[in-house]
DNA sequence: CATTTCTATAACCATTTGGTTATATGTTAC
DNA sequence: GTAACATATAACCAAATGGTTATAGAAATG
């Protein structure tokens, strides 16, 4: 029986959510809206940018999960999202341990499981 | 006098790093070679797409500073660089201290609302 | 030397990306 | 109700991306 991993994510996932970090403006999004809530107006006035390609970035940011958009009247308050940007990192991580090796401890332990139910 | 932080990382190299890592493949050569070193041909036999394809990813990722290339013989041997990894990590910690800054700062409100009834 | 293997690169193609301007719709303010 | 503001989206464009096939050079092998 496989238990599924809550924390797996799907490759097409992980794409969008590199994918949205590869970018200086949605970086800097992303941090604004960690550090408060921002209209999608609010956000286009700090780039030297037109409004559509702002509320473009965001788009990007909001179908990989990085952020989230809340109505609020006749504005979108967009919100970072620290869970996506965790996921990300716990990537990192794996291939850190990749690195060090350590994924043939976890495995063995995973058999070892497997084998003693 | 400023003294240079020699771990600050310019936007496209960033934005490089990133990208690179926003493609399965990549990433899979990636955890690939930081587990052993292989050559561009032996990984080419790994996926379902011709040598030049693979030898493309390799380039992306080496312009990333994600894998370094050495020469052996009519070979080039590909090996995973952990410290971009560890980059792009410093990367997303900085996005993780931006939330929690905002945690304190609501804390403080609150503990200021608490205080000043 | 001839052949095979590995690498590199060019030329091409379809799709995606990141921007633009223009336009329509919804919401607030006067 | 009209004007101003915020959002959404369409249409367009240049450049980048991710693949292909074809070709050529460099190194190992027979």
């Amino acid at each position: 029986m496989v238990i599924e991993m809550s924390t797996e994510l799907a490759d097409d996932e992980v794409d969008r959510i590199f994918r949205a970090l590869a970018d200086a403006t949605r970086r800097d999004i992303v941090l604004r809206t960690l550090r408060d809530e921002v209209s999608i107006s609010a956000l286009a006035q700090a780039y030297d940018m037109s409004f559509p390609a702002v509320h473009k970035h965001v788009a990007v940011l909001e179908r990989a999960g990085l952020v989230t958009k809340r109505p609020s009247g006749r504005e979108r308050i967009v919100r970072g999202n620290p869970d996506a940007i965790r996921r990300a990192q716990q990537l990192l991580d794996r291939f850190e341990l990749v690195w060090r090796g350590r994924i043939d401890r976890l495995d063995a332990l995973f058999a070892a499981e497997d084998a003693t139910p």
